[in-house]
DNA sequence: ATGATGTTTGACATTTTTGTTAAACATAGC
DNA sequence: GCTATGTTTAACAAAAATGTCAAACATCAT
């Protein structure tokens, strides 16, 4: 294994991964990854076989980085507050790079949904990871620190407050007649309101 | 033109409309589409001559679907605080029946601007709606029933808690392992959540 | 019943995209 | 320099998807 070996594979991948994650070109062709990557097309079949193994790695990296993502906020030795703080500030971060991310994984499971494709995986794991989270929210809900509700809404409130505002970049930057400096403004601003939205208001 | 002209026309417009936004088969061929239809294939190209112009036309249908659910806040005659809980009505009712169609117009969207195919359209009109809208939310914070930000964020802060659980919704059927039922109950009690994050709490 | 009109179909042509293969190329070890 | 190894390329084959067309079909007015 020479070291263009890992170069050009790695160039591949990443091409593909900037394709659908930040683009948002979800069907892109082999030729138009090629092209991205600068390299001979055929070049995708001899180190990932097939378009599809192509496909199914960059999903499986991705997953894979999101789950660390998710998991970065227990990491930390820190009470709630800050470690949400500390999350929101990560994943925003993430968002920014991969705006596609999340609306890839939803358009991938929900496409092998349909198939009856069903890739069960690490499944087991998240839901494990899921409910410890759970625990920790209701542990909070208990302390007053947030309103009661069900856990799962807390969660929801909180990925949806960060996840909207990147997946609907395009029309809100055309919209609103916005640059990149701009809405990267109001992104940071958003931080301080979705705090101070997901915490019971201090009375 | 007979009855059955705008009965195929339209089998296959709602065809096409149900495999975009409810199953969230953004690259469906001509042949599934027709499939779906229950036609034959070749009644696409006769319809509406090319897979692009079909295309096209929903996605203008689904803009025009979704303007008008935007505008619909404004069409009654209510307090602010009961104006939104109806949009919230409305929106979620709309958005479970065609959970991808955000999606869809942000991934289209989003190719278009990356060709620079900018279509311009109605943006102005969109504009002005936006603008109008702003304006009530200012004076809502005024009179102190809102939290004071930039009224874009308010904006967000909406349509995000609205619109991520349902775009969410084949992963979290699945990891948290719930039915539809399980899933439509949640969304329920989100009404009255969002409803409390968005508004001032009552010291 | 006939013909005019619009609809549906299957056969075919074209285009686009993917996958394969053999030869050319590069490079490191001998 | 030569060979063994892995890499890159262009030419080709195969598959998948779109689009065209003429003939078959249905329906309605005359």
């Amino acid at each position: 294994m020479t070291k263009k070996d890992t170069e050009t594979e790695e160039v591949i991948k990443q091409a593909a991964k900037h394709l659908f994650f930040v683009e948002g070109r979800f069907n892109a062709t082999t030729q138009e990854i090629a092209d991205a990557a600068g390299v001979n097309r055929t070049l995708l079949n001899y180190y990932f076989r097939s378009r599809n193994k192509l496909f199914e790695l960059v999903l499986k990296d991705a997953r894979f980085h999101f789950k660390k993502r998710m998991r970065f906020v227990f990491s930390l030795d820190l009470d709630f507050r800050s470690k949400m703080e500390q999350f929101i500030d990560v994943y925003l971060n993430e968002a920014i790079t991969y705006p596609y991310l999340e609306t890839y994984m939803v358009a991938q499971l929900n496409q092998q949904l349909i198939k009856h494709e069903i890739p069960l995986e690490h499944e087991v794991e998240v839901r494990e990871d899921m409910d410890k989270f759970f625990k920790v929210i209701e542990s909070e809900m208990e302390k007053g620190t947030i309103e009661k509700m069900a856990p799962i809404q807390f969660v929801w409130n909180l990925l949806s407050l960060l996840s909207f505002p990147i997946v609907m970049k395009p029309i809100y930057k055309r919209v609103m007649d916005l640059d990149d400096k701009a809405y990267f403004q109001l992104l940071e601003e958003r931080k301080k309101i979705i705090m101070s939205m997901i915490f019971k208001k201090q009375v």
